[in-house]
DNA sequence: AATGAATGAGGATTCATTCAT
DNA sequence: GATGAATGAATCCTCATTCAT
């Protein structure tokens, strides 16, 4: 089996593995030897190529956060007026794998492990504050006090993942999710 | 001086310890001996007590949901029109010990908890759907739809304790909070 | 079991296993597992005691050492003349437990364990300079070069060791050993 | 320019990475990989040559045996008196790389390997019966007990390698280890 | 009531070794 | 000849939990 090239697709199937088996099991405490086997591979290969649990586990942030990053360029690129680029980033928050129950599982659970590994830390802030300044800058022109929206906004879409992944099971609902959002910034935007 | 009620002193110094210990690690991954040496007492006397390290964080739990339950009620008491029942029921939320940071902390690692445990995800429901119709109660007389803005107002008091866990460092600001919340709640009321 | 002042036997038991499986495995390769087990005790224990196992290393290291240095004070303690103080140090390197094949044996290891540890290095160091300024305190009266004589019987001491480690088999002769040394000395003292 | 002879270079490049690792880390616990890479091959080369990472280090011993040995013949070619074969075998121990502080380091690790290895063990005898052998050779003329002499002497070598393996930092001081030998030889013989 | 003593189970990590290419 | 890929086996260490006192 050895051939060139494995190691790309070891680390994406790892990787994947990872968000999954933490989501599945909705917690950090997945072993590495559940991880490895759920991509197929043996533990110790796991170690060879990310170094250790917690590199692991940043790793599969990173894969969460630039799967999310893409999604946003890719409608924002597609979006011409303010109103249609703040519905875009709203929508990018909800699409795609994002709101996948065991991404968003995953996703939980790297908020916790943010308050104790300054690295994980580090990952989240950079994506919160983006957030942040791309709501503020879509509102600029639709509202006096885009700053104060854009973060109420950015709570708004943060505790509607949190109220998600303990929700009371019940397919997720991204439609729901985004018309909630975008109500609240109708009722502040002209 | 009896003897007895040194049961309820030791069972409350656990619990305040597995607190503070959670919230200051920032993670469940306390262990029963850390928590019982920062309550004084051995690991032993823990499990005497609890039965297991789940049952003592599930008292952790309750210990927070009640006093949150029990701010909420006294704030509620003191309030005579819907509009001051609607900012009691917020301040409530972020009053007291509540939004203190261990104890935020804590709170979001037992909402990681509540994706494990059945039990701890039961007491995560109550919680959020009194809160939820604590509000929709309170705003029935203040606008057309009282359910969707109280949904929308649990979420945002949701993100802004997410997002005050992983916040840039410096103290709390539980007034900012309620004021981001009222602002909402101020735009969709008459 | 559970018997207040268990603690202090435990440890000395550990210590001894310690001693006698880096002996007879001729290694410092021996797993804590080996060596509870040799001391009738869960490997956890070991770590519950000791911290660590290179900490339990030590403790053996520092117990063979006490050992010796007692053994010294004890020989010295009887002799009068400058001469009885020199054989009663030469004697208490062989005497004892100290040529014990297995105490031998890891006493070698301890050697090579100091040159990664700087714990180990420091413990061994302490014995180095005090039997050579033991030697040289005794030698003054009796020759020309004290400390000259004194380093030169330590390496001779050193050397009968370690060829005593990885000697023909044969039980330990610890008085040919004594002899060996003592010959050297006669021969540069009056 | 040919491809033969790439297996003999390889194998002396592992040879002398073995050694110059075990020396820097003063430990036999290198791994296979270590050696490899200092030696800018793959571990799995390591294996194909030498079949096991004990036959790595047998080999390693018998280079650094056969170096010591060749450098003592040379030495010994060019002494015609019995005092110059004895100085001569005296230098040998202390010459050329015997004396470099990292093959000092591996030299005991071999050491403490032999009391293992049944094979490390038989060539350490081997080198220690030689190097017996010849001061014994030498001093026949020069003294009454010539085999006790010689042990003597061969355990002084010993000792002062031990004890420059652990020494308080420092260069090394050939000259210092010769001269003190030759001081114990000088006494005894006529 | 309270604890020191003790452990079984489990997990991250390392590493020699193998093998297909 | 040479290596990247892969793993099984081991080892240290942790921790919840139990129990005799």
């Amino acid at each position: 089996m050895p051939k060139i090239g494995m190691m790309a697709l070891r680390k994406d199937a790892l990787v994947n593995a990872t968000i999954s088996e933490i989501g599945r099991q909705g917690s950090l405490d997945v072993t590495v030897s559940q991880i490895a086997r759920s991509a197929g591979v043996s533990s110790a290969l796991a170690h060879h190529y990310f170094g250790s649990k917690d590199d692991l586990f940043l790793a599969a942030m990173r894969s969460i956060l630039s799967e999310f990053g893409k999604g946003a360029r890719e409608r924002l690129a597609k979006s011409e007026t303010p109103a249609a680029r703040l519905r875009a980033i709203v929508e990018a928050n909800f699409a795609g794998t994002n709101f996948r129950p065991d991404v968003v599982s995953a996703w939980m659970n790297f908020y916790v492990m943010a308050q104790k590994s300054p690295a994980a830390q580090r990952l989240l802030r950079i994506y919160q504050r983006r957030i942040v300044s791309n709501l503020t800058h879509a509102l600029r022109p639709l509202c006096q006090n885009p700053e104060g929206v854009a973060l109420t906004a950015a709570a708004l879409i943060d505790g509607l993942y949190i109220r998600h992944a303990v929700a009371e099971a019940g397919p997720p609902d991204p439609q729901a999710a985004i018309a909630r959002v975008m109500t609240y910034l109708d009722g502040v935007t002209q």
